[in-house]
Formats: C-alpha cells, sequence, structure tokens
DNA sequence: CACCTGACATAAT
DNA sequence: AATTATGCCAGGT
C-alpha cells in the first residue's frame, strides 16, 4: 500500500481557500488562482485531484471559469460528476437551465 | 465550436 | 539535478 505523500504548501493553500467558501457558493480555478497569486488554473486542479481523499475538502466547490461543472476525481463526466452537482444543489447552488451554475452562487473572496 | 497557446505544480524518467 | 510528460484550466484565434 502505498504510502500518503504530505501536502505541500501550495496544496495547502488551495485547501485553506477552499474553506473559505460559504456553503451553497462556488469559486472557479481563475479565481481561487487569483487569490493565491497562482495563474495556473491547472495546477490548482491537480491538487485538488490528489486530495480528494479528504472529506473535509469541499472540492465539489470549485468550477470552470465559465462556471459550468468541469470534471471531479480526474472525470470530466459520468457519475463523479452527477455527485459533484448533487452536492452543490444540496448545498444551495441553483443550476441554470442550460446546465451552468448561477452567477450569483460564484464566490469571490470579497476582499 | 474546435484548436492552440500560455502558465504552474507534481510525478516520472 | 534536469528534462519530459501530464493535469477537476483560461484565454484567445
Amino acid at each position: 500500500m502505498e504510502i500518503e505523500r504530505p501536502p505541500t504548501a501550495f496544496e495547502n493553500k488551495v485547501f485553506d481557500a477552499l474553506h473559505l467558501i460559504p456553503r451553497g457558493m462556488v469559486t472557479t480555478y481563475g479565481i481561487l488562482g487569483n487569490y493565491i497569486s497562482c495563474r495556473s488554473a491547472q495546477a490548482i486542479g491537480q491538487a485538488l485531484r490528489r486530495n480528494p481523499f479528504t472529506p473535509g475538502t469541499p472540492c465539489h466547490r470549485v468550477v470552470k471559469g465559465d462556471l459550468t461543472i468541469g470534471g471531479f476525481a480526474g472525470e470530466r463526466d459520468g457519475e463523479p460528476i452527477r455527485r459533484k452537482r448533487n452536492l452543490m444543489e444540496s448545498e444551495g447552488v441553483r443550476f441554470l437551465a442550460n446546465g451552468s451554475i448561477d452567477p450569483k452562487c460564484c464566490y469571490r473572496f470579497d476582499e
């Protein structure tokens, strides 16, 4: 069984920002990246993907820049995605008829 | 809508 | 230690 690699400083930053997102809200990789001073949203997505083992990490509150669901657990579609959507809806995030998320639910880390 | 480029961190070689 | 390849993107053409 493979040993767990300790979280890096970068991942720590990502998780910390994740916890700042209020319930019923979501944020985008771009906004999150701007908050942690990372211009690469991809690096963020990777960090989240590597740590979904933490139930306390609301990785489902992060969506793509165009307010679409994006991916989850390394999957761009399938059951993981519908679970992510279900989680967000359960927390109060509203989805538009076209499948995107309501911009009002987009948390922008009001500074 | 499809494709390419840019920017960033981690794993693997 | 350096390079290559990959990855829950973003932005532009």
